[in-house]
DNA sequence: TGAGGTCTCCGCCCTAAGACTGAGTTACAA
DNA sequence: TTGTAACTCAGTCTTAGGGCGGAGACCTCA
């Protein structure tokens, strides 16, 4: 019987010694590599090709969604399961995007890890219930309408410079258009955003994290 | 030789089964106990009474540091050595206060963490060198000297509902005083916060997390 | 007692902001 | 070809914002 070479990725020597230990006592699983950045995982996965990958995304150099991306559009056939610490936002996504199949959190059990691995050969994906929250509530989001999305691509542009804090003037000079021009985006911005002044409008630039 | 009775807590399985694998491989350290969370912790530092504890901070229950001070507060004999994924500054601080020794992060190597261990008996500390960073620059922005700091209360008050985005029509209803009087303070605060207009300090607000 | 800081208010003045209306340009899709 | 949307600019008008000077009430500290 032929066993499932898996690969591990994480910056934490103690986490890889803690998988490595126990995936090696499961008779079908073997460990045939560490890696402990996106950049070495890539060359890693080269050179052993590895029929599964555990991942973190959280890593020093911060490459974990590079890795994936770059691992899936040249191995396609290696499934990759990310396995962090704890749900941020901003990697979820662009991760599962990335071609990454299955989303673990640390707190998973061994026994939990292990089965995803075994499902992951037969391309069946897990999903921790937690992430899997965050992806309904995402998606709710998704087809959430936020006011600022009916702005005009200029009239965004200027937003942002109110949200920075300047005048009419300034942003006429910095945009090298005229203030009647700023005065008539900054009209239609605040309509669109229903509030009243531009002081509001920077509030709300800030609210939203578009500066 | 009397071994080193370590105590493992930390809610990740696969974290506490690395840690633990690599001391048992050295001679002069034993692992006398495991826990999943702040609050088993505290039960079984009672129950094994550890010389040192490697405590993770960020577990789901969120209650490392009130372990650690629990546990510091009735056997002040017992070393701790804060072990973490990374630097969240809100806890960085309350550990530290809280009686702990150490302040390693995961990425810390299997020697170093050792090292930890074998120092904390003596009662030395081991600082990582980023989170040590951290505490210089809390050192030097606690002298810092921000602008507002020099507004009067009622100047503050102020500024946290311009930082609403109110007008000064309406901070005058809100506080209950003339129009005149608001705009006296809003000149006060744009001086002494050294900017411009309402929609500049409005950010300021903001960005210093007045509001 | 007097000096200084804070909070309150007033008046005068100027300017930036914003509403409203109208219009010329390009680019793109029906 | 003809809308339609986006971007541009103009003119007019009203108001909120803000600078400047002055002042009375209150409190505290020297």
């Amino acid at each position: 019987m032929k066993k499932i070479r898996v690969m591990v990725v994480d910056d934490h020597e103690m986490v890889r010694r803690g998988i490595c230990s126990y995936l090696e006592t499961e008779d079908d699983l073997e460990v045939v590599g560490q890696a402990n950045s996106g950049r070495s995982a890539i060359a890693l996965a080269r050179e052993v090709q590895p029929d599964v990958i555990l991942m973190d995304l959280i890593m020093a150099d911060g490459t974990g969604v590079e890795a994936s991306t770059e691992i899936k559009k040249e191995f396609p056939h290696i499934q990759i399961i990310i396995l962090t610490s704890f749900i941020d936002e901003s990697l979820v996504f662009p991760a599962l995007e990335s071609g990454a199949l299955s989303y673990l959190l640390k707190t998973s059990s061994a026994e939990e890890i292990v089965q995803a691995i075994r499902l992951a050969i037969k391309q069946e994906a897990v999903i921790e219930p937690k992430v899997a929250t965050k992806m309904l509530t995402k998606i709710r989001d998704g087809s959430e309408h936020l006011p600022h999305h009916d702005l005009t691509e200029r009239e965004l542009e200027v937003l942002v410079l109110i949200g920075e804090g300047m005048t009419n003037q300034e942003i006429a000079d910095d945009l090298f258009i005229g203030i009647k021009t700023v005065k008539t985006h900054v009209s239609n911005i605040l309509g669109k955003l229903g509030v009243e002044d531009r002081t509001r409008a920077a509030i709300y630039a800030h609210r939203n994290k578009l500066v």
